[in-house]
DNA sequence: AACAAAAAACAGTCATGTTTGTTTTTTAAG
DNA sequence: CTTAAAAAACAAACATGACTGTTTTTTGTT
């Protein structure tokens, strides 16, 4: 599934009619086959590796043919738009969720992102990031979600963390901290370079870390 | 170039005739032009990606047809699994200079470290180590790299900071943490997942953290 | 009957493995 | 020293299989 630099409404015929007259019963089905086939499409970016991901295997994943499949996403490009959207929201969502439950707590902070780094939407997002490398297209749908990601990363941490308004560069260099560590372990363990028996000891490693870099407790230690 | 299961002796005919009688021209070009496919061939996995690699394409960037190609290694496979250990080669023999310069002062090991990862070898690597997720003939080849890496990665270590030696726990752990956030940084960078002007006050926090973990140090703050 | 959804059939492209042919180097005999 | 046979290096062509995009046919709703 190469995603070739054709453009592509990425939204069946359907979806226009659905727009004007409101939700027909045909629209929400051809909303939910749409939703199936880019979960099929994500379960395929876990199994096969995004390179393996083929349009056969995908529809055959989903219940569905291919003919059937196209004519949702005429194309394959279509499909790992929309697949790639779909995952970048599942992240925003997981983030701001992770946010409500932290509460103030770097403790619970580092764990909450690692568990959502366990779930294969971040192997399926690793797969597309690192496939972007070499694809000019898919590098042109990613970057801009990578930016925005990180940047809502940022100014959601910190509300979170209203200690650290003063000192902004302390405060990203603690962010990147937290992104670098819990997602290179977390690729680490995909390509079995790290033993899994480190996790927990680095993840307390990390909060240790950020409480050191806290500004409240770098005056406590004056 | 899928990486099939095939069993394939990778080395070809000559290399009998050459260790009998002792090297030839022939035998002494074959090597050359073995080292110069597996040359391009890391060359197409960084420009292309693992996935996108292709034997035509190898062929075209040694410079050679693609039956020359399947002359010197009988098969796209025999062809992978000699870069890996080339590549895994390399990556020792990397470290092992790292090492020789590094000389007890951590500070140069992390950013000697860091300059190796900047090389086209650790991409390629990557490349491959993500790829053997999905591809099981691939990862049976380097797993086993990866394990004996990080073993020597270690022992080397220990041999460089003779007074972390009664504590290994704290000596794996800080060898971890090196790993993951310099491996760590250098994905993110490739996937553009973090900004390239944390790298430096990054590196430098490594290195405080790593002093701080020390048993002569922890000493000395008693 | 009209139209969307689903399935099936078709043609084009490309990488792979295999086979066959050509040139150059080595070996060794005359 | 010359030269013929053998082996290795290199090149080209062929057949197969798989995925892609497109088009046509069937099924089922409204």
């Amino acid at each position: 599934m190469a995603l070739a630099s054709g453009r592509s409404a990425s939204a069946p015929r359907s979806a226009k009619t659905a727009s004007v007259n409101g939700p027909t019963q045909q629209s929400l089905k051809s909303a939910q086959t749409r939703a199936r086939l880019i979960d099929a499409t994500i379960r395929c970016i876990v199994k096969f590796g995004y390179a393996n991901t083929t349009t056969p295997q995908v529809a055959a994943e989903a219940g569905l043919s291919r003919g059937a499949m196209l004519h949702h996403f005429e194309n394959g490009s279509a499909l790992i738009k929309a697949t790639i959207v779909e995952l970048h929201e599942k992240r925003l969502r997981a983030f701001r969720r992770a946010a409500e439950i932290t509460e103030h707590e770097p403790a619970t902070m580092v764990n909450t992102y690692w568990r959502q780094l366990q779930k294969p939407a971040f192997v399926a997002f690793h797969e597309l990031a690192l496939a972007a490398r070499t694809n000019a297209d898919l590098a042109r749908i990613l970057q801009p979600l990578q930016l925005e990601f990180r940047q809502k990363f940022n100014s959601q941490a910190v509300l979170l963390f209203p200690e650290w308004q003063d000192d902004p560069v302390s405060f990203e260099l603690a962010m990147t901290l937290s992104q670098t560590m819990i997602e290179g372990m977390a690729i680490n363990l995909l390509t079995s370079a790290i033993d899994e028996t480190m996790v927990d000891p680095m993840l307390r490693l990390l909060e240790q870390q950020i409480r050191l870099m806290k500004p409240a407790n770098r005056d406590q230690s004056r």
